[in-house]
DNA sequence: CGCGATCTATCCGCAATGGATATATCTGGG
DNA sequence: CCCAGATATATCCATTGCGGATAGATCGCG
């Protein structure tokens, strides 16, 4: 159907990167934190995402935030372009969650 | 990844049904104008997913609105429990776009 | 120095999506 | 009155996307 031409493992990605930059588990946690473990991200869809993304543009590989951090891990931090797609994302879910608001289906925003 | 209980489909035609009863075809047509033309519900997708949400009891086949309606059509009512969980997926979809919000990738509420 | 933990990466199986197709029925024009 | 195209439901199949299993490398700690 794709109604959303991000898919979610992607705008989560965008979402949990857009605070600073961070290597591929640490982006998993994270998620995992925001989401109060109901999104879990396995390690495939994690690390095909990212190449994909980088590939995209949506996101770049960064350097490490400490001198001395684990040299196993790649850091990744959001570009203007990934920015913008999130952006364009979250507006999209708004409006479905103002169509939701619109039919009764949510409490009414204070 | 399950990051929502509700499949994409299924939350869209359950939002479609939140106003009334319509017919298969007419639930695409709906969403098709609600989303403009950015979902694309394609018969495969819509016709198991009525029979799939019917039988989890999230729909419910209806009458038809008038007397004279063509009789191919089958009409759908969305139930109390559809409307339950169409409700929590739509705070699910709040939460992100509020995470969005908080990460300055939305323009402020007004 | 060895062992479990961490980290990235790829592969494979399963589920979900949606287009193609089939069948039936309605509607309008000649 | 009949035919053609449109409408409607339904199923089948190919493709895609997701996530678990697994592999291989390196880290940190006892």
């Amino acid at each position: 159907m794709q109604q959303r031409s991000l898919n979610p493992p992607v705008f989560h990605i965008l979402l949990a990167l857009a605070d600073g930059s961070l290597h591929g588990l640490g982006i998993a946690d994270r998620i995992d934190a925001l989401t109060r473990g109901a999104v879990d991200l396995g390690p495939g869809t994690l690390y095909r995402s990212l190449k994909e993304m980088a590939e995209m543009g949506l996101i770049r590989e960064a350097a490490p935030p400490d001198s001395d951090a684990d040299p196993r891990r790649k850091y990744y931090a959001i570009t203007a372009q990934g920015r913008r797609a999130v952006a364009a994302e979250a507006a999209s879910l708004e409006r479905l969650v103002q169509a939701a608001r619109d039919r009764k289906l949510l409490p009414e925003r204070a």
